[in-house]
DNA sequence: CTATAATGTGACCTGCTAGTCATATGACTT
DNA sequence: AAGTCATATGACTAGCAGGTCACATTATAG
């Protein structure tokens, strides 16, 4: 948790700091994080941000707190375009709607995920709760859907969230490492053609690589 | 590469550092990794480390020859069980035995594939060949497959391997993750349960999570 | 035994890190 | 104007990092 002396701070410091932090942990990653150099892109003194922090793990912290809230807010203007939808268009609406997201906060979401994925593996069990929550809402979306004869009941639960999880993820890494290549994320990510191979990735997971009958044709 | 004088040493010597830089990074990552621990672990001064090798990712590059070097020798061991496989099932084989050889070798895997997948994807284009050489030969596998009729035509060859990989990676760290909580770690992964477990996810792989008729009874 | 080459060593250098703290500044109160 | 409290500051400490180098030890050759 941020010290109150950071909370009464104006809007616009507050910004500058949070803004050198995520740029620093998007490049360096948390373990490799230098507070200095943060102060020092922030234009504040190192005694000021130890007013404001504990340290560079309580930033980072304050930074999931913050990307949390802000996605609660963009999911809650976005309601899905139709009721009673498949399993698996919910998951494709949630995992797009979740791909505008992170575009519109790029450099955001390459700290976390780059933290969360790369570093969070193996430095402890600091972000154990966060995936565990995570990981339960997709427990119960996946247990309606067997309920509902979507999911293949004989591929047990615990096996489909990590399934969702890993395209979750390997989606999220690609948009992030090919949109950051594009000029306009934005346009790139709504364009016709990476929304088709997401769509591609997501059929995949759904129907598998082998050639039954071309179920795609059928869908696309 | 290490220097001549590091080739020189004799057979025990070299294993014991080697063993060190091992343990070094699978703990700690490459960034993260001490020179001074590697030493202070080996037994040897902080100058002869020096006169066997540039600097970490000298020894790192090092311990990647070894790994091809061992992994190509216990590949030539095991052939196919059967001629005339499909595809999947020559995949599946291929991550099996793949699995069998990193649980035999549980340090320098985790160290491995810790830096290749939690760091190599950040830190510059060190490992792009590498990476670009086994996507190649996943590639020529899956534009047989798609010649043979097995893998759909519409999923495109290069989605197909990312797929590959994701699934290659995601098992591959499971086994390891899952596998260093156990006490025998090789009569864990030849259990029938994890190999059932491996089996799912390949399963889920090649028919998605999606419910058609139960494909997973006929196999399994 | 001597000379030359190869290997081994750890004190030392520079540069970075996280974190502290005495002091300074400014803002608000009485 | 004097006093009080929140905020701002950067010099300073201690520790660890990578890397070097003058010197010590050992092996090999003549």
């Amino acid at each position: 948790m941020p010290k109150p002396t950071f909370l009464n701070l104006p809007e616009e410091k507050r910004r500058v700091i949070v803004h050198a932090a995520i740029e620093e942990f998007a490049e360096y990653g948390l373990e490799n994080a230098s507070t200095n150099r943060i102060v020092a892109n922030s234009g504040i003194a190192k005694g000021s941000f130890y007013q404001y922090f504990e340290d560079k793990y309580d930033i980072f912290d304050y930074l999931l707190e913050l990307i949390a809230k802000e996605k609660e807010d963009f999911f809650k203007d976005k309601r899905p375009p139709a009721k009673n939808m498949d399993t698996f268009q919910y998951f494709r609406w949630m995992i797009k709607t979740g791909m505008e997201f992170n575009t519109s906060h790029p450099l955001l979401t390459q700290a976390v995920s780059r933290v969360m994925f790369g570093e969070g593996l193996y430095y402890g069990s600091r972000f154990a709760d966060l995936r565990e929550r995570t990981s339960q809402a997709l427990r119960a979306m996946i247990q309606q859907a067997i309920r509902n004869g979507e999911v293949d009941p004989s591929v047990d639960v615990d096996l489909a969230v990590m399934v969702m999880e890993t395209w979750s993820n390997a989606i999220s890494t690609y948009i992030i490492n090919e949109g950051m290549k594009q000029k306009d994320i934005m346009k790139w990510v709504r364009s016709p053609k990476t929304q088709e191979k997401i769509d591609k990735m997501l059929y995949v997971m759904e129907y598998g690589l082998r050639k039954t009958e071309s179920e795609f044709e059928k869908h696309f």
